[in-house]
DNA sequence: GGCCAGGAGGCCT
DNA sequence: AGGCCTCATGGC
């Protein structure tokens, strides 16, 4: 069975993820508490021999039938799947999540990444010249309003303070379903219903959850009007991601 | 229910 | 170089 393309660029930097460095051709992250570094070229090798990995890249799931299904529904998801077919939703870590989407709010990915990368210098520990790993809760608690408002999150110190409390919350979540897990997730402060649309996408593999930020929302409203995400069913959270980043690219935002 | 603060760095002109 | 944008949440 051949292994579908992994489009890299668009996965690791589409805002679902604010972990990856990318020097030259190599894209380079902690993941799961070690270094993984690779390029376009040398990932499907690394994915055959590292059960981790692939498990991070979701790559039990059929995207090429996904794909196949959200671009026959209608032209203009087609043309956003055509430019960027091997979009991936990745299964992230559900701490890492929770706190880079509490970053994420009234945030530009440009600057999450860099307060991303704050926390983890500051708390995380090195596996690489560098690199660190995104600090576990254990490794944030006692951690005070003033040194994580130092590092520039702002307004969002307590809410993280709030999470590494609530942190357990996380276990449970994977026991329930959608709608108690959200309702489980939003006990957190900070946490309301889209940045707990985006923990439940990218950490739980909820693909049918579709998270609505101001640019899904002007989409709905200039291409689906007459529809509810139920249209992409039942592959809502992919149809979100090509319908974000295909937008957000064709309008020139960076950040 | 509606409005506005909060925060600072990258983006755009 | 400097002003503007970010755009979810919580609190009033």
């Amino acid at each position: 069975m051949s292994r579908p393309r992994i489009n890299l660029e668009a996965t690791l930097f589409c805002g679902q993820s604010f972990a990856w460095t990318k020097i030259g051709a190599v894209y380079q992250a902690a993941l799961r508490g070690r270094l993984v570094s690779f390029t376009q070229e040398s990932l499907p090798s690394l994915l055959a021999k590292d059960g981790g990995v692939c498990e991070y890249f979701d790559c039990s799931f059929d995207y090429e039938g996904a794909e196949q299904h959200l671009a026959s529904l209608d032209p203009y998801l087609a043309r956003a799947i055509a430019s960027f077919s091997g979009l991936r939703i990745l299964c992230q870590d559900p701490w890492e999540t929770t706190v880079s989407f509490i970053l994420s709010q009234n945030n530009h990915i440009t600057r999450i990444r860099s307060l991303y990368r704050r926390l983890s210098e500051a708390y995380g520990t090195p596996v690489g010249e560098g690199v660190y790993t995104f600090p576990r809760p254990e490794e944030l608690d006692g951690v005070t309003e003033d040194q994580l408002r130092g590092l520039g999150v702002g307004f969002r110190a307590p809410y993280i303070i709030d999470a590494v409390a609530k942190s357990p919350i996380l276990d449970a979540v994977h026991d329930l379903d959608d709608e108690g897990a959200l309702s489980a997730l939003m006990q957190i402060a900070g946490v309301g219903p889209k940045v707990g649309s985006c923990i439940l996408l990218f950490a739980y593999q909820r693909r049918r959850i579709f998270p609505r930020d101001v640019w899904v929302k002007r989409i709905m409203g200039e291409h689906y009007r007459h529809h509810t995400c139920a249209f992409f069913a039942p592959h809502e959270g992919l149809a979100q991601q090509y319908l974000f980043h295909a937008y957000r690219s064709e309008h020139g935002r960076k950040g």
